[in-house]
DNA sequence: CGTGTCGCGTAC
DNA sequence: GACGTACGCGACACGG
């Protein structure tokens, strides 16, 4: 492969960055947005293109050569602002901390510099990347030499120079004698823009031809501007013309790339305030020299070859697996390929041209032979791609973040570079680093084939090479039955689950959408009336104004920002203003339809006709599921809007939806876990265990125990769990500190079981580093170790809060496991599982069934042997969720 | 200008 | 500072 050059115009690019960004500046006031925008293209640049060499070439400061031209040329530019200008001795300095090579040439612009350094590394066969804004430079452009237009992402080589401008480059000159450039006051030929100016070159091979047989244009509007504008025409190529031929000499060794001179980079950015240059900075100096993992990865792009492919793996008991599709979600996405890797390698079956139905049909023994391990970096994802287009992923599905989750559910990042690099001490390229970021980010589809397939393949070996060094490190720790009887059966199920789907009434929520219209609408015209204007009622920042200083009302509480105006605040301001009230109802609704009743038809699925949710399984640090798009765990269930949405949650037609959640599973776990003598009696005896606890706390009988008693001992049962303070007690009770305090202390002496638990459950964690749940998850709390007070107790509320959350996760899990298993059985009810919620269960049955499941779901999900509790579980059945819950 | 973060609110 | 686990909306702050 031939070397590369890249040559960087600094003004253009500097120019390009100061209008691309607002304004910006350091604490002292230096203007800095040309000078990030510049470095941050210069290290896209570096990485990106991965040049050999590279110069940074400058204008000179001298007279001009163009200007003796043409005393006009660039005459009606605006002076250089002064922002601007304060900017460039910083970005020179900065560019000599990255030990760049810079030239510029008196007299001479940097373009003149940059056409002559091009065309001698051009005859030395180097490939050229030119970096500028600047039109004049196309006409450079060859088989070797490109313009990189970094605003775009794009480069432009012969071939898009001659779509653009409708010349090939060796024409752009006279192309440009025509046109002319208004921003550098070049004139052209009055009159001929672009298309024009295409055809006549074209037409007449060049602009000389043009202008001496300009009698020969046929339009005649045409033909008397050319005629007219001949001398601009010659003047403005000569305006134009880039010299090639300065006496500056290439000399190679002089422009390579060497390593940057951190310590003087680190001070610029310090100095100038470039928070993430910094960050990147240190990241890059941890280990540079860690190469760049690629594995050889075979396209297998015609039906023999996929054939013969099947054939070979059809004995492998072990392999990696990546359905590519795009965009990601499983149910929507379309099939780009599917990777596939072995111990000798990676395959890389496209879509297109076989077909990704016709793929999948030859692929399909592989995947349902059920005799083999898979290895995946998100299986769940794959299976549910797979269920989509009929096909069922059987076998052991080990995928590799899950079983990373598992040794560390606390990290927060699992992604494959990641997880090489912790297990294998393998750089993987990102997503990032292949298809860009943010709005210049490209789709998988448009990345050639070759490097899709191999970046795609590289990875799926990967994830095969890192399961057994996962698996090794859950064996040490006692984890890999925890990962290969919980996670990895639990994986299919959910994919199932995603797969089937929940039916919505799109029609109530359309109804119930336009009444919430209307009474927003009420209550924002009385907010405004109250305000005695009109302001954006969804602002923080405006509802302060009004609050705090227009009606003076008494701020409490503050945020980073200013002064809060969450639910509570607003709740104690309503007490003595009517406009907080309507606030507060119209924020209830508002939330309500942006967040559920607007959103959820939209995310009903075309062909299905239902709602998909991903169910994640490697996200919540307790060992919980969470759900996004949309999350149907949080669909609220309080208020009478809330019960709306709910009951638009309805079961495909002939079927029932058959609702089964734990009563107190986590109180029960927490029984269990103490041992505390009066609280296993409790829970023994099966009463409502508010009321019990109010019983116990307050010494009344249990008839005896009032209302408010008893949702003062429930928010102390929460408050336990959650390792709530008095503080926190008093003020969800609305009570004094002081009398929160002497409730908890009540409850701990008739609990003392549950303190005592406490107390070692935060001793336990912070000996081992870890909470663990009692089949043995495990979440790391560094903090418990924090000298920083607040740090730490938040770590050992964790502690004790993860223990709990985490051993009522793995239960449900486990019952889920088994009543898949149960419902896909012979003669089983006719069922589904559809939801997981925490504790709670949803399935869609046919109704003849609705019994023989509901007895079913009960004995699967009481079944806790392990647990010395007895564990209740409510069924409900109905029409629709509200009405099964 | 685009994106990440924050405040807020929903669930268990 | 004070109650654990999530996800998502809209506004805002800030960086590329």
């Amino acid at each position: 492969m031939a070397e590369k050059l890249l040559l960087i115009d600094a003004s253009s690019s500097i120019f390009r960055a100061f209008y691309a960004l607002p304004s910006f500046a350091n604490a002292k006031g230096v203007p800095t947005n040309a000078t990030l925008g510049f470095t941050t293209m210069l290290q896209k640049l570096l990485r990106e293109t991965q040049p050999d060499y590279l110069v940074v070439v400058w204008d000179s400061p001298g007279p001009k050569r163009r200007v003796e031209l043409s005393p006009d040329y660039k005459a009606t530019r605006d002076a250089t602002p002064e922002d601007l200008r304060a900017q460039i001795p910083q970005i020179r300095e900065i560019v000599d901390a990255y030990r760049l090579a810079t030239r510029e040439f008196p007299g001479e612009e940097a373009d003149d510099v940059i056409a002559t350094l091009a065309r001698q590394a051009e005859a030395q066969q180097l490939e050229v990347l030119i970096v500028s804004g600047d039109k004049d430079l196309f006409q450079l452009v060859g088989p070797n030499v490109v313009v990189l237009d970094t605003d775009k992402d794009q480069r432009i080589g012969p071939k898009e120079v001659e779509e653009r401008f409708g010349v090939p480059p060796a024409q752009m000159l006279d192309l440009r004698a025509l046109t002319g450039d208004p921003s550098d006051n070049i004139p052209g030929v009055r009159g001929v823009g672009q298309k024009t100016a295409a055809k006549l070159i074209s037409e007449f091979g060049s602009l000389d031809a043009l202008l001496d047989r300009a009698d020969e244009i046929k339009a005649k509007g045409q033909r008397e501007k050319i005629v007219a504008g001949r001398e601009d025409a010659r003047l403005s190529r000569e305006l134009s013309r880039l010299r090639e031929d300065l006496p500056l000499p290439l000399v190679l060794d002089e422009l390579r790339i060497v390593e940057p001179d951190r310590e003087r980079l680190v001070a610029l950015f310090r100095e100038l305030e470039f928070k993430r240059l910094l960050d990147e900075l240190d990241a890059g100096a941890s280990d540079p020299e860690v190469e760049t993992l690629s594995v050889e990865t075979t396209l297998v792009a015609d039906e023999p070859a996929l054939r013969q492919l099947v054939q070979r793996l059809s004995g492998s008991a072990e392999l990696g697996l990546a359905l590519v599709i795009e965009p990601e979600e499983p149910m929507r996405g379309e099939l780009l390929g599917v990777a596939l890797a072995c111990e000798d390698g990676a395959s890389f079956v496209p879509a297109s041209p076989l077909g990704g139905d016709r793929a999948i049909e030859l692929l399909a023994p592989l995947f349902e032979s059920g005799r083999r391990t898979w290895a995946g970096y998100d299986l769940k994802r794959d299976c549910v791609a797979l269920l989509r287009r009929g096909v069922e992923l059987r076998g052991e599905l080990r995928d590799a973040p899950l079983a990373a989750y598992i040794a560390d559910s606390s990290q927060q990042v699992r992604n494959p570079e990641f997880l090489a690099r912790a297990y294998l001490g393998r750089q993987l390229p990102s997503d990032e680093e292949v298809l860009g970021r943010g709005a210049k980010r490209r789709a998988r589809s448009e990345l050639p084939e070759a490097e899709l397939a191999g970046f795609e393949g590289t990875r799926v070996a990967t994830a095969l090479a890192l399961l057994p060094a996962v698996q090794e490190q859950l064996l040490e720790r006692g984890q890999l039955e925890l990962f290969t009887e919980l996670e990895v059966p639990l994986l299919p199920v959910l994919a199932r689950m995603e797969h089937a789907g929940v039916r919505v009434d799109e029609a109530a929520l359309e109804t119930l959408s336009r009444e919430i219209e209307r009474d927003l609408g009420a209550h924002e015209r009385r907010v405004y009336e109250l305000a005695g204007e009109e302001f954006k009622i969804n602002s923080p920042k405006q509802l302060q104004q009004i609050l705090f200083e227009k009606l003076a009302l008494p701020a409490s509480k503050r945020t980073k920002t200013g002064f809060s105006t969450d639910e509570s605040v607003l709740e104690e301001l309503a007490l003595e203003h009517e406009l907080p009230r309507e606030l507060l109802s119209w924020r209830k609704l508002s939330k309500l339809r942006s967040t559920y009743v607007d959103t959820l038809p939209k995310l009903v699925h075309p062909e299905t006709g239902r709602l998909h949710c991903r169910f994640h399984q490697t996200v919540a640090a307790t060992g919980r599921l969470s759900a996004s798009n949309p999350n149907l765990q949080n669909i609220p269930v309080r208020t009478p809007v809330g019960q709306r949405i709910r009951a638009s949650f309805i079961p495909a037609e002939g079927r029932l939806l058959l609702s089964a959640d734990y009563s107190q599973i986590e109180l029960r776990i927490l029984a269990h876990l103490s041992r505390d003598e009066a609280l296993l009696a409790a829970f023994a005896r099966d009463e409502d265990i508010h009321v019990r606890t109010a019983s116990d706390v307050f010494g009344v009988a249990q008839d005896q125990v009032t209302p408010d008693q008893r949702s003062q001992t429930k928010a102390i049962n929460f408050g336990i769990i959650y390792g709530s303070s008095a503080f926190g007690i008093a003020r969800q009770l609305g009570i004094a500190q002081g009398d929160a305090a002497a409730l908890i202390k009540a409850y701990f002496e008739r609990y003392p079981g549950v303190r005592v638990f406490l107390d070692q459950a935060v001793a336990q964690a912070r000996e081992q580093g870890f909470a663990e749940t009692l089949q043995g998850r495990r979440r790391y709390l560094p903090d418990l170790h924090s000298r920083n007070r607040v740090l730490r107790s938040a770590a050992e509320r964790m502690a004790t809060n993860s223990v709990i959350q985490g051993t009522a996760a793995d239960v449900i899990k486990r019952a889920m496991i088994r009543l898949d298993a149960d419902l896909r059985a012979d003669r089983a009810p006719r069922a589904s599982m559809i939801l997981q919620v925490h504790d709670e269960l949803v399935f869609e049955v046919v109704p003849e069934d609705a019994d023989a499941l509901a007895e079913r779901v009960r004995d699967r999900m009481q079944d806790v042997p392990e647990v010395s509790v007895p564990i209740r579980v409510h069924l409900g059945r109905g029409q629709n969720w509200l009405e099964a819950h």
